[in-house]
DNA sequence: ACATATGTAACCCTAAGGGTTACATTATAG
DNA sequence: CTATAATGTAACCCTTAGGGTTACATATGT
């Protein structure tokens, strides 16, 4: 596996800067649009709150981008996190085929 | 969003026929050598259990494979799923910019 | 100064992952 | 046919996490 030396991009990083900031949605409009609570968008600006699939269908809805785009930034951001979270799985060895 | 008309592939499914039975390993053997209980492995083969990103680096290190085969494969059913469930995602607007 | 936006705490509910033990069932080897 | 191994799963426990509402203190902006 490659590994990425620092942790990858948050989705709500990406979400702020690259699309609210822009278009100077706020959090409250854009819960609004998304038909989520303040609270749940609040968290996953301020990168305290993981993108659901449910809410990557949305986001894609909201913004005209694939539901891929999004999910797949809290894949790799979940991928790093659970491979530094424990040394556990390094010690797997490969199976002999 | 490309819609597909059938459920994806469960990533147990895949496990179960592409990597466990052409080598005739068991649930438990597998088990044992992930480091997790024959419960969790048996309901990931069964399809009634989700690969989490721990579990696709511990299926990565014993087949030899990217972790992200198996994320990949559970983000696409995970999509699927939830695309499926509601519609609520649907009636969202896309923000003009 | 006033209205809006924001983060977040408190509280509630539900779902899901993962573990262990136990047991009935199925398969397989002898 | 019988003994052993493998399996699925129920029951039970614990922990984490998503999401909602309400409320409030703190910005920010007009």
């Amino acid at each position: 596996m490659r590994t990425r030396k620092r942790i990858p991009t948050h989705p709500g990083g990406i979400l702020k800067r690259q699309y609210m900031e822009p278009l100077s949605l706020t959090v409250s409009e854009l819960a609004g649009t998304l038909g989520i609570s303040r609270k749940t968008l609040s968290k996953i600006v301020n990168e305290r709150g993981d993108v659901t699939p449910d809410m990557a269908l949305r986001l894609s809805r909201a913004f005209s981008t694939t539901p891929e785009l999004w999910i797949n930034l809290q894949r790799n951001y979940d991928l790093w996190e659970a491979s530094h979270k424990s040394n556990d799985w390094k010690l797997i060895e490969a199976i002999a085929c």
